[in-house]
Formats: structure tokens, C-alpha cells, sequence
DNA sequence: GCTGGCGTTGACGCTGGTGGCAAGGTTTAC
DNA sequence: GTAAACCTTGCCACCAGCGTCAACGCCAGC
């Protein structure tokens, strides 16, 4: 498929994919004319980065669960490096709520 | 006082001082050679911003709080401005604590 | 052969809150 | 008198993840 259909299919944009592709996470064969053409499997890539970044990741962070669906695993949390990433977010989502709390109780006394 | 010890005693620089006057939220007058002239009142007003800042306001919502200060008000939290921004603040705390709790359980899911 | 809808690269814009620098003027200390 | 440390305005840089436009190529349908 082409980059507007990957990027329908994935529900996003064709910059973004054209952007992703610049940073490394995604290459894609070209065809005669120079489009760039993709398969199923990257269709799976930029939707398991998609649901990342949903999840507040940032493109960076997805890299380890791209070079992990590359090796041949079915999900991209299975490897070392998407372990630590998620290990790694998971404190930081537990400091932030805990943040969140105390600012939301000085809020609430501002409010009191 | 001048806007480096101003700066100092607020705990930030001359240069967000000089934006928060370029947006509108300070003002100073100006000594015979240009320089800034802060009283305590300003400290007081820079103080309660970067208070609000640091719990994740952004700058345009500081504005009612200084607004209130500069009526008079012995807190900035005491006028309706700033207590609608205060109420749609807890909102939005509250929402994102809940889709940060939504990730967290997508995150140890995929750790376990 | 022409229009419209794809694709390509390259480059600038955006958001927010500064940091940093240039190129000057002022004040303070020795 | 001179050096350091302040101040002034103005402008570019930055972070991320794109959006948007320019200027062009390719291809299908009529």
C-alpha cells in the first residue's frame, strides 16, 4: 500500500509517517516512480507507535518496541529494552499522579 | 528594587520577568537612565505566578489571580476569575489522574 | 489532452516559556 | 580610569510532532 492508505489505515497522517521514517522508525521500499510502498507489517508498526504516543510516549521511547516487532516478536513489549521503557514510565505515571494529588489538595484549600 | 533582584528574591530571571511584562501581567516603572523600578507588590505578584506556574498553569491563566492582587485583594484566589480558573483546573487534575490510572493498568498488563 | 488526486522533497510555522547573544548604555568598586 | 557587573532592546534558538505550503512528478479517468 501507499503512504495515504498506511496512513488511513493507521489513523494518522502521511506527514507523520514521512516524519517517522526521518527519525529511523520506519523504512519503506519504493516503487519504479519513487513512492514509497508498504505492507502488513508496517501497518502494525505505526499502529503499535501510535498507541504509544496515545499513552504518552514520545517517539523516542517507542523505538526499543519497533526494533523489537523488527526482530520477529509478536508484540513489541517483549524485549529487554521495551521492558525498561515501560518499567521507566510506569514510575514516572506514579510520581505524576502523586503530584497531581498534592496539587490538587492546594487547590481545593485555595478553593475551601 | 531592579529586575535582577527581583528576579532573585522571585526565584527566576530577568528574562521571564521581561516576558511577563511583554504579556502584560507586569509592569514597571522606569527609573531616569531606563531601568526598571519593582516595589514589593511586584514581588508579591511574581511570587504568586510562579506559584502557579509550578503547579501547572500556564501563563495566560495566571492572569485573573493578577488581576485580583492588583485590586487590592490580599490573595489572588479571592476573585471570580480566578476561582473559575482554579475550578476548571481541578477538572482537568481530576481527568488526568484517571486516564493516567487507565494507563497505568495498560502498562502493567503489558509487563506482566 | 486535461483535470484531479495521488505522490515527492524542502522549508517554514506553531506552541510556551524561556536561554542566550549582540551591541550598546550605566553604575559601582577599586 | 578602568573593569566588572548591572541594565536596555531586539532577535534567533530550543523542545516535539507534526501542519502547511511550494513546486514539482506520476497516473487514472473522461
Amino acid at each position: 500500500m501507499r503512504i495515504g492508505e498506511l496512513a488511513e489505515q493507521a489513523g494518522t497522517s502521511a506527514r507523520a509517517l514521512r516524519y517517522y521514517e526521518q527519525q529511523g522508525l520506519l523504512s519503506a521500499r519504493r516503487t519504479s516512480n519513487g513512492y514509497r510502498e508498504y505492507d502488513e507489517e508496517d501497518l502494525r508498526l505505526v499502529r503499535e507507535i501510535r498507541a504509544l504516543l496515545e499513552i504518552g510516549f514520545n517517539l523516542e521511547d517507542t523505538r526499543p518496541f519497533v526494533e523489537c516487532i523488527r526482530e520477529g516478536h509478536s508484540s513489541g513489549a517483549e524485549c529487554p529494552g521495551s521492558v525498561e521503557v515501560l518499567t521507566r514510565r510506569l514510575a514516572e505515571i506514579d510520581d505524576y499522579i502523586v503530584r497531581l494529588r498534592r496539587i490538587r489538595a492546594t487547590i481545593v484549600k485555595e478553593l475551601g
